[in-house]
DNA sequence: CACCAGGGTGGTT
DNA sequence: AACCACCATGGT
């Protein structure tokens, strides 16, 4: 079923071409700022930073933390994102770089950034797929729900569940980045906190959810 | 005015 | 393991 929800999503919205951003170290502090936060609020604290000339690790770390929160104070809970952000820069250049961190398997790359402050599993894999283009599948509280919405009756729709099973579905980086765009424009869209979406396309009166059904029956 | 946004952490039950 | 308060600004 994850093909048919991505095949239905982008032929509803179209390629969201995910992420925007100039290159890997703004993903790497977008994905960090966009934390609990709207996109355009993050958005406005990039732009800052880029002002600063400080959207580079050694830029970056240069600047006091003081500096640091009035720049991104746009994008909230600045404080602990300032001190995030300062650490991952240190991190990265401690390591050799954006270039080395690069060379390593997919699972080593994961757990490292697991192990800095403030990067939990959803950060971790938004910076893995986005900024380092490796085949993983961004489980967020809207792909959960979307697919509770329309998975099978027996459907285990925990985290590792409906991360495997897309990675197993898709494959591609280019597609598993493509689905988790599409899935929180969708529910940005049709399925905000209370579900009242008359254009929805996964309401259980939906086309695609009363097919699923009849499949299940 | 209340509620939410492309989460994570530390604490409590 | 599930739940909670907290972080904090900007939009609706």
């Amino acid at each position: 079923m994850f093909e048919t929800v991505y095949d239905r999503l982008l032929e509803q919205h179209g390629p969201q071409g995910w992420w925007p951003a100039q290159d890997r170290f703004e993903i790497i502090a977008g994905a960090v700022l966009v934390q609990r936060t709207a996109w355009r609020n993050a958005a406005q604290a990039i732009e800052r930073l880029r002002q600063a000339d400080a959207l580079t690790p050694e830029r970056l770390v240069t600047l006091s933390v003081a500096r640091l929160e009035t720049l991104i104070k746009p994008a909230g809970f600045y404080r602990v994102k300032a001190k995030r952000l300062k650490a991952l820069a240190d991190f990265i250049i401690t390591t050799g770089g954006l270039a080395a961190l690069d060379r390593l398997p997919a699972a080593a790359l994961r757990r490292l950034f697991l192990e800095r402050p403030g990067i939990g599993p959803e950060t971790a894999d938004a910076i893995l797929g986005y900024a380092f283009r490796r085949p993983v599948f961004v489980v967020d509280a809207y792909a959960r729900r979307l697919f509770e919405r329309v998975g099978f009756e027996d459907a285990d729709t925990s985290a590792r569940s409906l991360q495997a099973g897309c990675e197993a579905a898709l494959s591609s980086v280019d597609r598993l980045n493509e689905l988790h765009a599409l899935i929180v424009v969708h529910c940005q869209r049709y399925c905000a906190v209370t579900p009242q979406c008359s254009r929805c396309l996964l309401r259980p009166d939906c086309g695609y959810a009363a097919e699923a059904a009849s499949r299940s029956a």
